[in-house]
DNA sequence: TGTTGTGAATGACTTCACAGCG
DNA sequence: CGCTGTGAAGTCATTCACAACA
């Protein structure tokens, strides 16, 4: 504990707070690692291993109590507070992220949009204005944003990874069909649906 | 090489192959599995290992050509053929899912779309019309559909997904912010953007 | 009794390093 | 000569199994 932690058992921590919201949601006030792992398709020692990384949540005998074990995840994954974020390429697929209220309430606000087709630029979606790209850098610096939505086509991608990152952003979610090339130390995700479907069609027929 | 891949290498494979495909169309013949490593930031090792699974593909000496390597693993992904898609939740994210144009191009065809809310229902989105829910079970079963992609809010995702895995639906896209409970030989690909996020502002600040 | 937290044991994945070949 | 394909070595992750304890 207290050691570097591996990415891997990071990634697994939003999976478990995403069950512990929704056992809260239901009411539910204690678990156990075996119910969770049940809910979640993994195993109760996987679990138990990954939290003993950050400390000791959990009672023998009893198990976790929900509402606080939710709060200790939060805490570690820095999800106790809102994170301002910028979307950039504010097609259909950037409309939807805008208007998800799911992100904004689970503390990801997007606040600033950019596009560069000017029939785009000065559109109000939701709370916002599509903005031109060319105050992106300017406005992502003095705001200081650190996390920033890719949603552009493939061929604007790196061009606008380039900007983000010098702009001072530190972690992308990257919607476009193509591998963004970044220094490293800025994170990032990707999320091309078309990537997580082929995933699962080697597995099929 | 015939024996049974470790998920983990699955997984990996799209990714090459959308780099592929981007080498693809930048008119490049030649690469090698340095030169894929550098630009996806993993190891040339680890690509050729992963490749070596399923036969070899490349030439000592030269490396790989671009379009052969692209289609072996097309084939391998069963990327080579246009899947039927159907898709339940036509809320924004899933009118965005429609109209992405990138999903039809790769493979995956949105066919069909459903929803409960009696608002959408028979509204025209791109090429399809909203069908209601109710049908959903009966229409898959008749075109046996084998891909889904929801993007439901949270408490209406277990429901869909036992509706769809009755209908024989084989692998699900979840975009919704909860974990499915399925049977073991359903694939199941988790998409939520905040899960996403989280996994990276652990690192923040 | 029931469940956690954790060393030890096992298993899986990645990297090394080089023979083999174009 | 350069790069692949691949056993062997090394590293990392998961599971086991049980002491500790409410």
């Amino acid at each position: 504990m207290g050691n570097q932690v591996p990415d891997i058992v990071i990634r697994r921590l939003p999976v478990y707070l995403r069950a512990l919201n929704h056992l809260e949601a239901q009411g539910v006030a204690i678990t156990s690692s075996q119910e969770l792992a049940d809910n979640l398709g993994s195993s109760a020692a996987q679990i138990r291993k990954d939290l003993s990384h950050f400390g000791e949540f959990g009672k023998q005998g009893t198990g976790y109590h929900v509402g606080y074990l939710a709060k200790q995840l939060r805490r570690i994954l820095h999800a106790d507070r809102t994170w301002e974020v910028v979307l950039v390429g504010a097609g259909d697929l950037g409309h939807a992220l805008i208007r998800n209220q799911g992100i904004a309430r689970r503390g990801f606000r997007i606040v600033a949009a950019f596009d560069n087709d000017p029939e785009r630029v000065g559109a109000r979606v939701g709370d916002i204005i599509i903005q031109n790209s060319k105050t992106m850098r300017q406005e992502i610096k003095a705001r200081r944003i650190q996390v920033a939505i890719i949603a552009v086509p493939a061929q604007a991608a790196q061009g606008v990874t380039d900007i983000l990152v010098d702009a001072g952003v530190k972690a992308i979610l990257n919607y476009s069909p193509i591998a963004i090339n970044v220094p490293p130390a800025i994170r990032v995700q990707y999320a091309d649906p078309v990537t997580l479907l082929q995933r699962m069609t080697y597995y099929l027929s």
